[in-house]
DNA sequence: AAAAATTTGCAAATCATTCGCAAAAGTCAT
DNA sequence: ATGACTTTTGCGAATGATTTGCAAATTTTT
């Protein structure tokens, strides 16, 4: 199945978002940027970077509850976050992973004691985030 | 403002969400419910009543992180406790509410740890509950 | 029943994302 | 590096969920 090519179109990408500290980017913003640079690169082919990125694990997925846009971040080789649950900040769209002995302790719970599957990739848990509260 | 009127469009979409606890139905579903009782509803309308619904406050609208579709589940009456988390079978839409000391320390991690402020009632667990599982 | 406000149907528009397909580029054995 | 083979690219068009503009229909108020 489907070897993976090295390609300048990946490396481009995965240099921008690696240079910028996990934060969210949607594909507008990633063809802006590589139209500032007057680095052409067509659409799709940003789309199915972007997507096999994240098939390689390199980039997280989102998407923010009020629009449609999917918004990706560098999460390095994090093979984690198909696992878990995150939480998402219903303001700024931030993604935070839920890991450690407390989830441990809850994926327990849901697994063993309820005998549901959760999916996580299904499910969303919406708050607010520090940052948000604050500037309130 | 927008004064709500009392239409038989809204009032059969009501209906049709609160006859089936809780599961959750996007608007293809409503469109082909309403298509098999021949009632005849303009997409448009559909969701321009579903959109009234959930600022009711009777709808809870939610996405699945994998697709972009929007899906409305019944809360109206309160039977979803909004104070809490819920995790809801994907197949047969059953509600458990998640409680007791491990969801305790679930939500002082969320709350103490990360800062966040959790929103129940905007936060979908989705996984299978063990009779659907069990049907596989 | 008339006036005022809201909702409806219809067809067309949006918007992010994806598709089909031929051309281009990357990889591998020779 | 040459050719054979595979994956990726660009392009334009298609998709699919959702929304919009507007006139007609319905509901509420007077």
């Amino acid at each position: 199945m489907a070897r993976q090519y090295h390609t300048k179109g990946k490396e481009v990408l995965l240099t921008y978002f690696m240079g910028s500290t996990g934060k969210r980017f949607c594909a507008k913003d990633v063809l802006d940027y590589l139209n500032d640079c007057e680095i052409s690169m067509n659409q799709a082919t940003v789309y199915r970077n972007l997507e096999k990125l994240t098939e390689e694990g390199k980039l997280l997925k989102t998407k923010n509850p009020s629009d449609d846009t999917g918004y990706y971040q560098y999460v390095g080789d994090g093979s984690c976050c198909r696992e878990h649950l995150h939480i998402q900040c219903k303001v700024c769209g931030k993604i935070v992973h839920l890991e450690g002995p407390v989830m441990d302790s809850f994926n327990d719970y849901v697994q063993n004691k309820l005998n549901f599957v959760l999916e996580p990739k299904e499910s969303v848990l919406i708050g607010k985030c520090p940052d948000c509260i604050d500037k309130e």
